[in-house]
DNA sequence: TTGTATGCGTTATCAC
DNA sequence: GTGATAACGCATACAA
């Protein structure tokens, strides 16, 4: 900008002026410093800026997994938004791993960002103390955290899973396994308590050897699903709790020699766009992935246009089943083998 | 720091020494200033220091898509290999946008981002000025462009699909359809040109009704297909550039009541994970996302570390045909009846 | 070992 | 309408 006052034979407050049209300039100096910039090819530092105002236009955005279909979707929409309100977004990932996440957040926040969005890991305690500390507004998405108040766009999971497991149960299933992640992170919990509703509203007591919980990923699920399969007394369905975990479980069922839903009901957590052209067509609980992603933008970008002290507000999105064909009614599978021997990948 | 500074009752220099361990500083007030940074919860501003030192630890990225899944897991590894070293990363995506992709990296530039890795959209007319303008390194990645001898980490494109076309010829198909997006980025190009020499080395005749060129979503793919299984003389194979738009040929096949692999067979480009679960099991050309994630990342990271004169550098990794079973030889083919009409979705 | 002074590129406040 | 000048928070050269 000092060379541009300078070629421009004015003060570098004229052409700061200039620039933002703070005060009107004369045609004059306009022109000279607008080809002076031209003729520089000059750009206005942004950091400079930032450390000026205060503000960088940045927001940070947080999540465990960005191949999961789910967060990719809503990373996708969030960024959308953020681009079109002239922000740009620092993405982290941290891989369900809560020491990433607390050193992407201290990174996010050194760098000055002017607002965080988190999809939380692991157990809460450090990120509220950091969520209260940060002096920029916070939403979450996804995941809550015990005891912090702030905004945040969520899923009904309760309902989603009481209404998937349900389904399940008119079809006549009485043995549903459960394939979930941790339950430091809140959806697991509710997506459980949904299974529990469900089960007892149909008068089906809860088999705790139906349950199993991994970290996640496709591994987990896949252990997960050989496990339950090859209990004595197998499940005739299985629910799995997100995507990639039902991946997992979808090759156990192949490489047991099994095939859904003939001899396996399955349904999970998570819709993704080629859920209907291939085989089994899942049925899934779909979440509302451009809204949560639009919503969850909108809230911090309301804080980011002044709104500082309104109450936090806590968005409840509903999922929805979306029903396919990878559940049959029970008395249609074939008849159920013990399994034997599960020796594969 | 000022803060601190008081609060230890020594000066900001001091402070700063104790920080960075830019000089040793006695036992006395390091306790002090350590307390006072505790006791104030300070945290050092990044922007300051990146304008003082001219330096952001912060590197660009901007894609055309991040649902595509190819993308998803380019970034997904890139985003950690950074993260690793210590960067932050900044995304952006373009959605195939010429305008969107100026105006990001512009962003990106004024943002003083240390480093800019681009996976281009559109002509590269503009994109080659300010490469060669931006004073940051920059690495390409999956698109090259034309006239820029920057570093670059490509796929051998022509020969993947060479061995593609080839698999499909030796199953006995004679009229492959093709499914492109737009000439003007290079991988689609260099994918054709492999089109064009596995026909020409099988003695097949090219013909130009069967390539139909879209926009790389799953909509494109979906009217292309149409189109193609449409014909009166309507091919036994289709091949499909990227992966939404062979999700978009797959529902065109459904719509039209026909199916995968008995009808036609189909193979497409990029690779995913429930690739070999869900039925038809999609042969695919996969490449090798985690060796152009890290290289990519590798190619940067050593620009950043002070190599900058060093001659530019393309790296060509190679794709695997990976065969599953959405093809079958021709003459397995169910009787081939001419489609009437296709009115659907 | 520690402190003083200066500058990184902006914007804002004030004189003129 | 325009131009000095201070300040944003930090790092560094140099003095002490």
């Amino acid at each position: 900008m000092l060379h541009v006052a300078e070629a421009a034979r004015v003060s570098v407050a004229t052409v700061s002026a200039y620039i933002n049209g703070t005060t009107t300039v004369s045609q004059e100096l306009s022109g000279r410093i607008e080809q002076a910039i031209r003729e520089i090819g000059y750009k206005r530092n942004a950091i400079a800026r930032s450390l000026k105002l205060g503000t960088t236009r940045t927001i940070g955005l947080t999540v465990p997994h960005i191949t999961n279909p789910f967060f990719t979707d809503v990373v996708s929409v969030i960024q959308q938004a953020f681009d079109r309100a002239g922000y740009a977004v620092m993405l982290c990932c941290t891989d369900e791993d809560l020491n990433n996440q607390d050193e992407q957040i201290r990174l996010l926040l050194d760098r000055m960002v002017d607002g965080l969005i988190i999809a939380r890991v692991g157990d809460g305690a450090y990120l509220k103390e950091t969520v209260e500390r940060a002096n920029v507004p916070v939403v979450l998405v996804d995941r809550e955290v015990d005891g912090v108040d702030s905004d945040r766009v969520v899923l009904d999971n309760h309902q989603a899973v009481f209404e998937a497991i349900t389904y399940l149960l008119e079809l006549g299933h009485r043995r549903i396994g459960y394939i979930t992640g941790a339950f430091n992170i809140t959806p697991m919990r509710d997506r459980m308590t949904g299974y529990h509703e469900a089960l007892l509203n149909a008068g089906v007591a809860f088999d705790q050897s139906l349950v199993r919980s991994g970290d996640l990923h496709e591994a987990d699920g896949y252990t997960a699903a050989m496990q339950l399969l090859s209990l004595h007394d197998r499940p005739t369905a299985i629910f799995s709790a997100n995507n990639p975990m039902v991946v997992g479980a979808m090759k156990a069922i192949r490489d047991l020699g099994l095939s859904c839903p003939e001899d396996v009901s399955v349904i999970c957590f998570d819709d993704f766009p080629w859920a209907d052209v291939f085989n089994p067509q899942l049925t899934t609980i779909a979440q509302p992935v451009q809204a949560i992603g639009e919503q969850t933008a909108s809230l911090l970008l309301d804080r980011l246009n002044g709104n500082r002290e309104a109450p936090s507000r806590r968005l409840v999105l509903k999922g929805r089943l979306m029903v396919r064909n990878s559940c049959r009614p029970v008395q249609a599978l074939t008849s159920v083998p013990t399994v034997v021997a599960a020796s594969s990948t």
